[in-house]
RNA sequence: GGUGGAAUAGCAAAGUGGCUAUGCAGUGGAUUGCAAAUCCAUCUACCUCGGUUCGACUCCGGGUUCCACCUCCA
């Protein structure tokens, strides 16, 4: 079965077809970088890292490409509230951004271009626009695009321009001919970073930087543009109009949305309080029990991040380590499996993880029955393709957060020692030595071979 | 108001016109000095009202509730 995937555009699931035979182009929104990434911002990475890493499993060549948005206005004021100059504000939460990937198991994007360095093609790009009628400069100096200058708008949101027209929020800004007009280049204020260009000094605005740098790096027409559901409308929409106008052709082939992460049900906001950045929860959870959280739904539904919501990835990844831990994945992969075929099909539908997951599980049920190494091998090598599962089991269950004062050094000598009570039938000893490391959240699992530990 | 999406067992979450999803939790058993992990068995489902059908949680229509976007947002 081939890979069907969900194009926004369309609303329905599609057979893929690259433009290239066996090479596809994929553009994703990146972050704007004058804050920490929240655990929305998780998704995003962790939901498109898996999603191109399937498309190589599957034998595509893919260039992946993520933006960082290094000029802004939240940028520069944040810069200013922090008395802090904008280079030095972006590469601190660049440098933040990239830890965090390296912590989710999220391999780094082919390029990452940044718009502070595509001036220039972006300002070839407004001179198209402005060249061919889409675009004009208006009295205070800014440079919007004309809406209503293209022949459709709206046919990836389903917008109507009529109605959009109508329900516009009323907003005092002379400058614009039409309300629906997004400005394409802002001109400096006093103080603010610039850049010189044929309509003086100023800035980019947000959409064009993304049209320039995705042409730029996948040529006119490419196969996949993704993001969070928020910037369907007017983010990509405004892509699409812009680009198609200054190029003059199809833009983009497969529109990829993925969904809201929620937070104990209620939106997540900051002026709620309920927003979590990616190194809060580090703190707290495993970093690939939070991929495991991310992958667990499918990316197009709402996840709710809560506690509950985490404890339950943990069990669930615990449960799949466990039997890697059993049985060592040390030995020729068994192929052909059905389990194989299953996970592949799971995976072609749209990138149904859930589905996958589900397959790992049974999986893992087998290799428990048979203590088969060749199916733990597949297991690993099956959860490695949706990047989970990369670690020794033993590694994962002793690298879990903890407040705990208990060393490595302490835990064994006390494990020695209730082997000893054990060895002498001192039970109340050996008992009291659980008690108290379950206590600091250790947990001793006796086998044949020994005593291992883990904390939980 | 417009547009789009969703309602599945205690919790989380897939999916299908008739056949156990899956994970966690619960219950009974095996195993264990006791546990844990693991295995076996097992209890809880498909918002509501109609329709189509031999048969619908799955298709169609009406309702109810919820969410997102329409403004910066991943």
């Amino acid at each position: 079965m081939s890979l069907q995937i969900f194009n926004t555009e369309t609303g329905s699931k599609e057979i893929f077809k690259s433009i290239d035979e066996n090479k596809v182009g994929i553009y994703v929104c990146g972050m704007t970088v004058y804050d920490f990434c929240h655990i929305g911002h998780a998704r995003v990475m962790v939901v498109f890292d898996t999603i191109v890493r399937h498309l190589r499993n599957l034998g595509y060549e893919v260039n992946y490409v993520r933006n960082i948005t290094d000029i802004d206005d939240r940028i520069i004021n944040r810069a200013l509230e922090n008395k802090e100059d904008i280079q030095t504000l972006t590469a601190r939460f660049i440098d933040a951004m990239h830890e965090d990937e390296k912590a989710l198991n999220v391999l780094c994007p082919d390029e990452e271009p940044r718009a502070t360095d595509n001036i220039q093609e972006i300002e070839v790009m407004i001179t198209k626009l402005v060249d061919k009628g889409h675009a004009y400069q208006a009295d205070n100096g800014d440079v919007y695009f004309s809406v209503k200058s293209a022949n459709e708008y709206g046919r990836l949101s389903g917008k109507n321009v009529d109605e959009l027209d109508a329900g516009a929020r009323v907003e005092i800004n002379v400058a614009k001919k039409d309300p629906l007009d997004f400005v394409l280049w802002k001109s400096a204020k006093a103080n603010e970073p610039a850049w010189n260009s044929a309509w003086g000094n100023g800035r980019p605005g947000w959409h064009i930087e993304c049209s320039a740098m995705a042409t730029k790096c996948l040529g006119n027409h490419f196969d996949i543009h993704g993001g969070g559901m928020d910037l369907t409308f007017p983010h990509h929409e405004n892509e699409i109009v812009q680009s198609e106008c200054a190029t003059g052709e199809k833009f983009v082939n497969t529109w990829i949305h993925c969904g809201f992460v929620r937070i104990d049900d209620e939106k997540m906001s900051k002026s709620l309080g309920n927003f979590f950045t990616i190194g809060e929860v580090i703190k707290k959870y495993h970093p690939e029990v939070i991929r495991y959280f991310l992958l667990a739904s499918h990316y197009r539904s709402p996840v709710n991040y809560s506690t509950e919501n985490l404890d339950l990835a943990k069990a669930s990844i615990s449960r799949l380590y466990s039997a890697l831990e059993l049985v060592k994945p040390r030995e020729e992969c068994i192929e052909n499996s059905i389990f194989e075929k299953q996970f592949i099909v799971a995976m072609n539908d749209d990138f149904n993880t859930p589905q996958a997951l589900s397959v790992l599980f049974e999986l893992a049920k087998e290799v428990n029955k048979t203590n088969s190494k060749g199916l733990a091998t597949l297991l690993k090598k099956l959860a490695n393709q949706i990047g989970l599962l990369e670690q020794e089991a033993t590694i994962f269950f002793k690298s879990q957060p903890s407040n705990s004062k208990f060393t490595e050094h302490k835990i064994l000598s006390l494990i020695a020692e209730r082997a000893e009570a054990r060895k002498n039938k001192k039970f109340s000893r050996s008992d009291e030595i659980r008690d108290e490391l379950l206590k600091n959240k250790i947990e001793l699992l006796d086998s044949s071979e020994g005593t291992s530990w883990r904390r939980t």
